[in-house]
DNA sequence: AATGAATGAGAATTCATTCAT
DNA sequence: TATGAATGAATTCTCATTCAT
């Protein structure tokens, strides 16, 4: 009888995106970005083509704001890092973060690696992830100074297209990939005073 | 006037086809697949839509042909190692091999990649790509033994993550990308003797 | 706090309507019937879509409505003319009124001749205007005929198209177009007694 | 068996651009630009909905094309006028081929009309539409200046308005509007000596 | 009286593919 | 072999209208 309030249709709103971007993720992911239509991902969600479009301005703009929710879990993750002192027990984290966080969302990922292939689109997110990434070099390069390698600057770069690798392999096999080891032994590896 | 020989034209629609592979290749890794069009590789390939499906007899049809060659190209890379005795001077042929090879084709492995993060297309190569890469473990195995890994599987794995880690940031921005300096740090570190 | 008399949601009721109304107008005025969207009338109207719906049948019955208000205008001005005794004050009094009314509303008569070449809308109201044509076609033919002309029905017919065509460039150009003028040089030219 | 030559295809080409052409034009002027849809016409000319896009980028190009067609015979009727003495003879010919043009498609002129009064559409063509009256009126200033009027300038903007108003009447009911009769009535006026 | 979420029919447009020539 | 006209199914997107609250 009464009228719905603004904040009912505040949660409403709120949720009924969540659960579309939710769907969409799983359906870009498991088919790629153009191969899943508007229509499948709305019979998916259970909800009309019509609606769909009440919440999202375009399929693009529903990638994108599916692919900047995670941008931000990504940012904070590496904008986290104190950058004073970056030794063992931050590097032990970075990584230990870095596998929970792909471990946490495949699907995404897979997305997120899609997509940056595919020109066009991660245009957008250039400059982000190049500060981001800028920031990681800068507060890492002591550390790997101090690990004691002839070129950090190199290793740095060694070290990010391991991480990169090794998402890649998780994501294409996630089942038969020995996350746990990996994990472990790239501590060991980049955590343990070298000898 | 003499008519043409059969192999004449064999070899006429050979390099035609040729033709067209490498500007659907061009096309797709610049636009990505889907967003390329049969109308659009025709008209940069100077010839018409019908003539093109003389060639291929769909548009994935000629996807796969396109991967199907470079496929073969990068089994033979990992085929043509000798399983006897791989010893640094193999090792450091096939990273060099690897560099080389990205570097002649990135448009190619942009492609590649798409692709294998497009579930659906790459599964046609899943055994074939698992194949070549139990051979590489097989026969590398006794060498990553040999350097004084303390797990040479892990160590595998690693290193193969690391290719594909460096392919991927090499593709993705092959100007900047120091590919000379890696491609010695990868032979110094893997062909070395180890201290 | 009484509670508010059915006269007073009467008249709230009339407010808003012609609120919406006035509103629906400048829209359709400025981009045309079918480029306005009911979202964008509400929005602008400051009202839910469902609050429209609840004043208005559907948008067709509110573009319906809006050319009736206007309409009776029309009639009123029309209709208002003395039968009996078409003189020059009479005339001049309907030349200074049409371009009253023209100049008091141009959105409103844009509105209409858009409506008059939209087939399916106007043939509502072909009646009513035919109707009010003839009103002034048999109380001005004295008028024309003691005004000299030779053939008083083509003059009516030539004056009622020269009204038309002004009408039209003044909507067209309301900044630009010489009103006053031309007001004035209709009433010289109808109203003063022929040489 | 032989391929059809590029002349044919020219043929075919423009054949059916034509055919579209008139039959959109007879659709929207019968029942407006918005209310037609993409589908209504394909069907009425007898093709698919995809070949209409194979001839035209869009339906407002479309659109475009066809007023730009009739623009054209528009242009060429008014700069055909020669600047130099424009007597009586052009007068007569020109009010002449006015209403030739109208009778010879009306549908066109119902459909310029309304696009005239569609804000956004005509915005191309205002600048032609200014340069094409200018010159009319720079033609004509002479002939009015000689043919007595007492303000020449504002004569020929009540001649232009009293063109278009006549032409909006004829549109709206061009079976019983006397267009022979108004022609002649104009020509009297316009082209005979006053006296 | 009032809201805006939700619908669904239909709009414009794209494009791989076929086919007559 | 070669052409591009032609198709039709699918796709993205819009919007008047309804309805639960």
């Amino acid at each position: 009888m009464s009228p719905r309030s603004s904040e009912q249709f505040e949660q409403i709103r709120h949720q009924k995106q969540k659960h579309i971007m939710e769907v969409s993720l799983r359906l870009f992911g498991a088919a790629g970005y153009h191969s899943t239509s508007i229509s499948h991902i709305a019979k998916e969600a259970g909800i009309s083509k019509g609606l769909l479009y009440n919440y999202f301005d375009s399929k693009e703009a529903l990638l994108l704001q599916i692919l900047d929710k995670g941008m931000n879990t990504l940012f904070a993750h590496y904008l986290a890092i104190d950058p004073r002192h970056f030794n063992r027990e931050h590097m032990r984290a970075f990584i230990a973060k870095s596998f929970a966080v792909l471990q946490d969302n495949p699907v995404y990922w897979r997305l997120y690696f899609q997509v940056l292939l595919q020109p066009g689109v991660m245009e957008m997110y250039q400059d982000k992830l190049a500060r981001i990434y800028q920031h990681f070099i800068t507060v890492s390069h002591a550390y790997f100074v101090h690990m004691g390698f002839k070129n950090p600057s190199t290793e740095i770069l060694l070290f990010g297209a391991l991480l990169d690798g090794l998402s890649l392999q998780y994501i294409l096999s996630p089942e038969t990939f020995p996350l746990q080891t990996i994990r472990d032994e790239l501590i060991e590896r980049y955590c343990s005073p070298q000898t």
